[in-house]
DNA sequence: ACTCATACGAAAATATCTTGCACTCAGCCC
DNA sequence: GGGCTGAGTGCAAGATATTTTCGTATGAGT
């Protein structure tokens, strides 16, 4: 990993550029550049820049669940027993490690961790929750909410301007 | 939009291609198909027919919210008065007209709805309570997770095979 | 065995991406 | 002011990548 990650200063070129990347990024830069303002080129030379800073952090496609059976998406609270700066690490690794677990967030409140979950099965689910929470030993209690509708899901961050 | 998403069957050349897309679709077509054991043309084709059926849903850049200012992700749990159908169709095209609001699941269990929210500030969220909870009359309750640590993001689906 | 549908690879045709170069415009120092 | 420097631009050419075309192979159904 080279991710050099500096903060970079972005104008509102570069932000319309993210705007239409984050929507769809095998935009051609000559159609991007028409949108913005700006040549191909340039177009490219900003993006590269932002890559390079860390503002752009991936390019991906994005795969709808439900047709490559993986069919539930399960929301879980996670609540350890101790929060040990070690315990916390620890538990973040483990989470972050399990390709089931989409997204791992550790957060203030009445949760310690939030956890979204992709799984085929309410079985795999089950095996799941005996392998991450029955078998830690220092997760106190874990609440479930399975999803019903994916009402809106993205990455999409709003930009200023 | 016209996304037919009808099901198709995915065999496993398919489901290599989308493990390399969901990782970095800007990976040309002929790297690909060296990585597959397909020509390029073979695997342009089985991308557009998944991107037409819907497997594919959209092409994106994924951006670090936090260089581009909107630096605090929360999570909220939603809990509603009443559950007709009305109310929840209503509730389900507010959240989703919301650019803060990133996703947006109904689900089951102690919570209705749950909220992924990126906002610059905590005002900024406090404002946006205001008018997406206090401002609708069917929101019983909403509980805030600040995450003080994204520890894994991403909307990757783990794929069989 | 024949036909049809499907999918393939090679190669040609397009389109896109990338790079080199010359230019402009600010800021800055003498 | 005069002249320098650095950042950023557009244009044009060259390098890659994508898309189309075309001929062929495979397998299912008749």
């Amino acid at each position: 990993m080279s991710k050099a990650s500096f903060a970079i200063t972005l104008d509102s070129f570069d932000l319309a550029i993210l705007r239409i990347l984050q929507r769809d990024n095998s935009t051609p830069q000559r159609v991007i550049g028409e949108a913005v303002n700006l040549s191909a080129p340039a177009v490219q030379r900003r993006i590269r820049r932002m890559e390079e800073a860390g503002v752009i952090q991936a390019h991906v496609a994005i795969i709808d669940p439900i047709q490559v059976g993986q069919a539930i998406t399960i929301f879980v609270e996670v609540e350890v027993i101790s929060e040990t700066a070690d315990l916390i690490d620890a538990a973040k690794r483990e989470f972050a490690s399990v390709p089931e677990v989409q997204q791992c967030y550790y957060v203030t409140g009445e949760a310690d961790f939030v956890l979204v979950v992709v799984v085929p099965t309410m079985s795999a689910y089950e095996a799941l929750t005996r392998r991450l929470f029955f078998g830690n030993n220092n997760v106190k209690r874990f609440r479930t909410f399975v999803a019903m509708d994916r009402v809106k899901v993205g990455l999409a961050v709003p930009l200023p301007g």
